[in-house]
DNA sequence: GACATTCATAGGCAAAGCTCATGAATTGAT
DNA sequence: ATCAATTCATGAGCTTTGCCTATGAATGTC
């Protein structure tokens, strides 16, 4: 047999006590049983830690050495508890997720606010990776699962959708504007528009689905960032071509999103998970938020 | 039940080796046991430790957090049981004892150096006293035990006589001296002497035993230093007045004892311990040393 | 000297801990 | 595709540990 932290509970018990008796009803234990606790450490380690008659029980100079090394171990085992029970508990440890650049600037801002709110503890890594790169990256790093808009399967993957938009026109709430309930590409083709470059995951998605059709789209403007596209909108530039759920209603208040149609295009926004990796209690707090919040926006945004 | 030494050996080993078999195996038993110790201490923590299937074992977010308090506590456990270990051999460790500074200084020289040899590691803290005061200052510091020339019973002490000298001539080996083989009190009075001064403990004795037989010593020099009696008489200027044990030969080659009789009067080199406390495995092997060393000399020093 | 307190020990019982045997899942080879 | 091999989980059964109750021994108190 080894040591065992119950004899160093024991041990620091009669230390500080200077009694085995009053050591041992503090443990919840017998005089007996704490008096055996004693033995063993002793025989244990091969050194008397206390003289002891039936009057007192005074610490030999070993004792005093050994009490530190014990106390220390107890005080890791009891952070080491109540670490693991606030992890469980998601009241305190790290969420690390990877994040679509898209994703990360228009959708996840409300989920982070909210989360912190309920989670004030948790530390929150948010990496914002290109799309292209959620799968890799997600299998590399240390980030518990991605939230982006990917298509297909991918092996060792799980995909949930969280919540998809519509691609939508978005533009300012005009009379005109507001009065329609959707657009089609082709009436799109007569206004001056704002897109994503032809890199992008979006763009690609958009041209791969209207070439399908023989239809093609030729912005006005062609952008990298969604944010810009947006700011440009809200100046009357023209329509930005995004999926509905990219407009951040509170940061552009003039905005407003009519779906496109002929085709309809949906761009979904997935959880990536590794498969068989049970996620941290923090990280499954961070998804259960976005999947509430996420889904209380999947219908498509409209005036 | 709590956490235990033995589940957190199970986890750094399977977090390390990434496998329950070949934890199990390190650790010495059977993997169905180890299997057990890890969903023990999931259970105690609350947390997942690992995503296992029967072809991996996965440590969670929760798990790296962890194995760094584990880890540490093994190795505070192992820390803990090689010091005492250490210890109990008296490989490290302190001792601290009281001497009368006659024995400090005639005495236990030869101890020391004997002991620092076999115990090259052990801290010594060797405080000498005025004989006076041994008893009071073993009660009330921390020293473990003292070595002195004292007498009568004390409450809580035990004494134990190490060696003891017969209080003798010292002077030079001359061939008259030499060829002695005692001397009389009454033979010394024709003949230059150094004797301790009156306050000292030793002269006390002899003042005493002396005057209980109508004699006295009229000593023609008086010195308070063990060391400096003798230095005179290495220099032709009397003979010491001294208990055998106090010459060491090998700092004075050219001085012999010779016992004096009538009335014949030896002087104890006892230890003294508080009853009922252990000394500590380097004290013990200092008394040992000095038991041993001691006893060597314990014959009456002759030529 | 009787009493109270405290530590140690013995006997007995419940629980923990381990092993052995077996089952289920998965991988790699034939 | 089937078979063998590997690995983790589970259940039965046995051994050991661990605790409690009861009692004894020592020591200090009134």
């Amino acid at each position: 047999m080894n040591v065992t932290l119950r004899q160093l509970r024991a041990f620091t018990g009669v230390y500080r006590t200077r009694s085995i008796t009053r050591a041992a009803r503090e443990l919840g234990i017998t005089q007996s049983a704490a008096s055996l606790l004693i033995q063993q450490l002793e025989a244990q380690l091969g050194v008397k830690l206390f003289d002891r008659s039936t009057r007192s029980v005074q610490p030999t100079l070993a004792a005093d050495e050994a009490v530190h090394a014990a106390e220390r171990m107890l005080s890791d085992a009891h952070g080491l508890s109540r670490r693991m029970r606030d992890l469980a508990q998601a009241r305190a440890g790290r969420v690390a997720f990877l994040a679509s650049a898209g994703t990360a600037s228009a959708l996840l801002p409300l989920v982070l606010a909210r989360f912190r709110a309920g989670h004030p503890d948790i530390e929150i890594d948010m990496r914002d990776v290109a799309a292209d790169d959620l799968v890799s990256r997600l299998s590399a790093t240390d980030a518990e699962f991605a939230i982006g808009s990917v298509e297909g399967e991918f092996a060792d993957m799980t995909i949930e959708t969280l919540t998809s938009g519509r691609l939508s026109a978005i533009g300012r709430r005009t009379a005109d504007f507001a009065a329609r309930r959707s657009l089609t590409w082709d009436e799109l083709a007569q206004l001056p528009t704002i897109a994503m470059r032809r890199e992008t995951r979006i763009r690609m998605q958009i041209d791969q689905a209207l070439s399908a059709q023989g239809k093609r789209l030729d912005p006005t403007y062609e952008v990298t960032l969604i944010n810009t596209a947006l700011a440009m909108t809200a100046q009357g530039l023209g329509l930005a071509i995004l999926p509905a759920t990219m407009l951040p209603a509170d940061q552009f208040p003039t905005l407003i999103a009519r779906p496109l149609v002929r085709p309809a295009l949906t761009r979904p926004v997935s959880l990536l998970q590794r498969q068989g990796r049970t996620l941290s209690p923090a990280a499954q707090a961070f998804v259960t938020t976005a999947r509430t919040v996420l889904a209380g926006r999947a219908a498509p945004a409209s005036g």
